[in-house]
DNA sequence: TCTGGGGTCCTAGGACCC
DNA sequence: TCTGGGGTCCTAGGACCC
């Protein structure tokens, strides 16, 4: 494939959870909102009718913002953000819990709508997508306002789009004239348009990687580009810092990877109080015994068994230790998850209180009607040859 | 005032096999 | 008996993304 000859896309919705919200309740556009926390918050209703939103003042307790409106943003609240800590620049903002039921159901929709104008595309989860536009007759320009025209048709929610050679360009291209805008790119608008940003607005590059950059005095994709790529693979490694000074330029040839298979389903939940190993074992035990089911559930939902069982545990120092265990055979019961979990947390220290427990199934296969032998209840007794049928 | 929940990918060491 | 290279699987941790 020339990857030069490309026209990739990447589709941003604009503040998307909240935005979703905005339909429901549309009588709190143009105010700061967030969207996050846990399960409460669920607006009430006044004795006169009208409806009572929960305010980020009246916060108590863990979780962060999911999203938030363009004008919670101007007040300095960001996604990530610990509540608490939002609800001291934005007292005043509403505070919704998240559905993502609803989010789920207009992720389908916007999606289903791109897929009437360009059907190569790539789910980058609930809110974005990429879409390869090469073999489209239209121009760029036409294309991204089809491909939003029909979006709003769908979902009456804007989005953002970016237009450029690759993957790469374009999820940064989507983030520039954001919300509602269209941003097309070549090669030659490189130096101008991409080399003064931070090196941070690079897909791939996070907080530690931005961290170490800045301490060798690279802090813009500029800088970046002009740096030696042998320099960088000596600080980075070679595969890591081969690809920071390809990125720099511009360069990615990644495809546009239309199907992927699931490789891990997991649960975790962050305690409302941090938990005591042995003064809460029975409240611990409930808690890992529930993300078990519900594991075993998305497994059954989703048509998928797993061969290796993991546990991950967060202290209430924030260290966080996991453990797995491959199985012989792929499983999918509750029973056989929280089995194979069990023998993992034994494996595990329990010197501090404990503030999050997950479990996790991967080396996933699909669950077809070619079941694995311990697949299926039935089928296990035949083998042990006490089926009473 | 600490920091959610669901994922993917990468690295690195050890076991084990050829 | 030692050395060693390559490949795969398993496990643990960490960076990063939405």
């Amino acid at each position: 494939m020339d990857a030069s000859n490309r026209r990739i896309a990447h589709l941003d919705m604009d503040a998307f959870y909240a935005s979703v919200e905005l339909l429901r309740y549309p009588e709190l556009r143009g105010q700061p909102m967030v969207v996050g926390g846990r399960r409460a918050d669920q607006p009430g209703t006044a004795a006169d009718g009208t409806r009572q939103f929960a305010r980020l003042r009246d916060y108590r307790g863990r979780g962060v913002i999911t999203t938030s409106t363009y004008e919670a943003r101007a007040l300095g609240v960001s996604s990530g953000m610990g509540l608490m800590k939002a609800s001291r620049l934005a007292p005043d903002a509403i505070l919704l819990p998240a559905d993502f039921a609803a989010y789920r159901h207009y992720s389908g929709l916007f999606k289903a709508a791109v897929m009437t104008i360009a059907p190569q595309i790539e789910d980058r989860g609930i809110d974005e997508i990429y879409i390869d536009l090469t073999e489209s007759p239209l121009d760029s320009l036409t294309l991204a306002t089809r491909i939003k025209q029909a979006v709003r048709d769908a979902t009456q929610l804007s989005c953002s789009i970016g237009i450029t050679p690759n993957k790469l360009l374009s999820k940064i291209c989507s983030d520039l004239e954001k919300p509602d805008g269209i941003t097309i790119l070549g090669m030659d608008d490189l130096p101008i348009r991409i080399w003064p940003m931070p090196v941070r607005k690079i897909n791939g590059i996070g907080p530690k990687a931005a961290e170490k950059l800045a301490a060798l005095g690279i802090t813009t994709i500029g800088q970046l580009a002009a740096a030696d790529s042998v320099f960088l693979q000596m600080h980075f490694g070679r595969s890591f810092g081969a690809w920071l000074h390809a990125a720099a330029h511009g360069i990615d040839d990644s495809p546009v990877v239309t199907h992927a298979e699931p490789k891990s389903i997991s649960r975790e939940t962050t305690f409302e109080r941090d938990l005591h190993p042995r003064g809460d074992r029975l409240t611990l035990g409930e808690i890992f015994s529930d993300l078990c089911v519900r594991v075993a559930a998305d497994l059954k939902n989703s048509g998928y068994v797993g061969r290796t069982i993991g546990i991950k545990l967060r202290f209430d120092d924030f260290q966080t230790v996991t453990r797995d265990v491959t199985l012989p055979a792929a499983v999918s019961d509750p029973a056989a998850i929280r089995r194979a979990a069990g023998g993992c947390l034994k494996r595990v220290p329990l010197a501090r209180k404990l503030r999050l427990l997950g479990v996790r199934v991967s080396a996933l296969q699909p669950a077809d009607a070619w079941q694995t032998e311990e697949e299926s209840p039935q089928q296990e007794l035949a083998l042990h040859g006490d089926d009473p049928a």
